[in-house]
DNA sequence: GCCTCTCTGGCACTGAGTGTCAAAGAGTCA
DNA sequence: TGACTCTTTGACACTCAGTGCCAGAGAGGC
């Protein structure tokens, strides 16, 4: 698409509107809730109409993980790019920890992940964005054990990324449970650590 | 409830309606598909109102589904029946295993199985429903690290109930791909190997 | 100025899920 | 048997998410 250095008007204009219609819709959540803010709310605050808004994000749950697909693209991007010395875990978490999260201040992360962890149509949708980001980070993960990128025969790096994932998404949400009073990396790492047996465990 | 022995008819009747709308609803499922079928498709076949219908189910996922939070349940009793000589992991595989599944003929499993796999919305609750396994399983977990059942603050457990439950999903996705051509217990071993490093892994 | 391409709003529609209400059957007590 | 209570039921209306269709307006190329 980057054929002209400053875009078309279009696609210009297109995404201004699509990350006003995000802040608006965001302010809105975290001020009413997110199932007490319906499309028409939003919409009318965001002066367009409800079609338009349907043309922006696909659903409300995108509004708030709208990014969260681009962001396993990026994932994946830097796990590709990790040392070939490093093993299937090592490469996973430390692609995990280069690539940069979405700047904003920790108070208001912090009362996304609540919203998040406390909406269950949220948290269905984020799972099913960790879905995403394990097909997409699989294929490397099978290289790295030595497998054929495509061979859906051998589960064992469908089980690591996806249990990765999972205490990504554990550590999460003890971050989000302890009001982020703990760095989310060392939960993560804790997380990780019980899973393999690295730390004590019965 | 178990006042009288044979209980009162509502309860009865009330409870083969709802199996009958069970059967009727999976038929149509099968037959042309989940999201294909409507509410209505379903009340009509079972020659009940649409309203009676959300009496019943309160989703119509809940319908494929319905039987797990029941069954979630049942894990945990068998967790807690399990020796106290079993380590965390082993008493979860454990438990899992020896938890009574849904009598259902294999054919009729896996096609079930690929729905849920193959349909974003039913998939979503699936995972809902690990989420609540999680839940009920974490507490006695704890107990088994010697951790208070209560203490959130020790994110292991949930950490490793969080990754049988991944290592199971994964491996009954497998499975379904495979057209349940190798043994769901040997996947569910080939994941947790995997994971924990017990095999070969880079 | 013309043609095309995209974005837009409006309208109507489907489909899930909920609240309300009046009617009918089941169970209890006398 | 009759009166009273409790549950279930169907019907209607409603909200909300999401989609298809269409006509109009602005941007950009020629």
């Amino acid at each position: 698409m980057p054929t002209t250095p400053d875009q078309k008007l279009w696609a210009r204009t297109r995404q201004a509107v699509h990350a006003e219609v995000a802040r608006t819709a965001m302010s809105l959540f975290l001020e009413r809730g997110f199932e007490a803010t319906t499309i028409d709310d939003i919409a009318a605050a965001a002066g367009i109409s409800r079609r338009s808004f349907f043309r922006y994000f696909g659903t409300k749950e995108d509004i708030v993980l709208g990014d969260l697909a681009a962001r396993g693209e990026l994932i994946r991007k830097e796990l590709e790019a990790r040392p070939a010395t490093e093993d299937a875990w090592t490469a996973l978490l430390n692609a995990l920890r280069h690539t940069p999260r979405p700047g904003q201040d920790d108070a208001t992360t912090l009362q996304i992940s609540k919203m998040l962890y406390g909406t269950p149509s949220l948290r269905a949708r984020s799972l099913e964005k960790h879905l995403q980001w394990q097909a997409l980070l699989t294929p490397e993960i099978r290289r790295r054990l030595g497998v054929a990128p495509d061979d859906e025969h051998d589960l064992r790096a469908d089980a690591i990324v996806a249990c990765v994932l999972t205490c990504l998404d554990v550590a999460g949400e003890a971050w989000t449970r302890s009001d982020g009073s703990q760095s989310l990396e060392d939960l993560v790492l804790m997380a990780v650590a019980a899973v393999r047996g690295s730390a004590a465990d019965t």
